[in-house]
DNA sequence: CAAGCTTACCGACAACTTGTCGGTAGGTTG
DNA sequence: CAACCTACCGACAAGTTGTCGGTAAGCTTG
């Protein structure tokens, strides 16, 4: 009783399950048997679709990036809303996954998942630090801000971003709020917009 | 011919051996056996002083870790040294290890390394913020800081820092020579500093 | 519509891994 | 010198990833 599916199907089957299995169990506690049953095909259907367990990994890094990145590039091209919204919507989108649940983004910080959380990461900064550079060099010419380095500011509110607050799991909610208070607040700093401009945007994106 | 060393000397030769395998080869590419090879001791032995695999691993992040950090701290408590040097001179400690070449910052980037990287950067922030918290606290009432949150002001630098400044690989010196700056001035920007002021305390470091 | 081809799938197997455990040699101590 | 603890040994269990010859299902094509 043999099922065969088109390879697009097939492969997409695969990285559902994978996903799932990398988030709960981590990368190398996930075994790729424990993939093929819970889908119920054999070891050789998996390696006709992937080379490698770890390229499996990366295919699925790939799905997230492009997913998140479309997001926040779409956000960042929007004209018709002001600049300072954008740019807060847009870390937002990036930091905030709609689909997943904040459980998933725990997960993903636990040593198990080192992999995982880099090659995101990565695939992060590669393409939404060009996106957030490009707006910032905008919002310069605007004079809303004024830095001589957008490519490299965007670089560290990215990484900031990214690395401080998927360590949020074990905070208390004060904690929380005086951390985004912070971020906000720095962010203000590094770009040389005044002091509490951006709050005043982020209430516009939230009054939406 | 057996030959039996005082359990202290074992676990530390295990330790240099595995840090230089892992770091060469990746956590996950390195094998036990290729540990215990190189050693020339047996499977049993390497289990006697040690749990698991994970274990040899947490236990080279920790004496890494020790060493930077007690350099910080030492520069850190140096109150004869300019607050701004000082600042500056422990961002540097943390960095550029001593110890070690760059090769081997640049290896631990990659993705194999993934784990002890994150590990590192773990306790680099829990071991590291505090004081850098601290030092940043003091130069807000010596009037030379000006910022809201120290605390939070000295997790996006060591952050920052660390995950921007071993992507440095590939790059020309001029970009980063320009890396550098940009973190200078970003800096600057986050504690409330004049500009150049830092500038000036670095030379100053240099100058010793 | 049978023959032939391509695509997707199967599962045994090789070649590793990590971690366990009963047993053993050396040095120390009573 | 006997007993004892510490450090060490290596075979083995249990599991992992990736390979490969072979097979079935669905399309062409004569």
């Amino acid at each position: 009783m043999r099922v065969v599916k088109p390879a697009e199907e097939r492969r997409n089957e695969i990285l559902d399950v994978a996903e799932q299995l990398f988030v709960e169990k981590g990368f190398d506690n996930a075994s790729t048997n424990d993939i093929i049953h819970k889908i119920g095909i054999a070891r050789g259907t998996l390696y006709y679709h992937f080379e490698s367990k770890e390229e499996i990994l990366d295919a699925i890094v790939e799905r997230m990036g492009h997913e998140r990145i479309a997001r926040a590039a779409a956000i960042i091209a929007d004209r018709n809303v002001p600049l300072l919204e954008r740019l807060t919507g847009a870390v937002l989108a990036l930091n905030l996954d709609s689909g997943v649940g904040v459980e998933v983004l725990e997960q993903m910080h636990k040593p198990q998942n080192a992999l995982l959380h880099q090659k995101m990461q990565d695939s992060m900064i590669e393409g939404v630090v060009p996106l957030f550079a490009k707006l910032i060099a905008e919002g310069n010419e605007i004079g809303i801000f004024d830095t001589k380095y957008p490519s490299e500011a965007a670089e560290m509110i990215v990484i900031y971003s990214n690395t401080a607050f998927d360590a949020l799991a074990g905070l208390s909610p004060e904690e929380m709020e005086k951390k985004s208070r912070a971020f906000i607040y720095h962010v203000e700093r590094v770009l040389g917009a005044g002091e509490g401009g951006l709050t005043r945007a982020i209430s516009g994106v939230f009054s939406r």
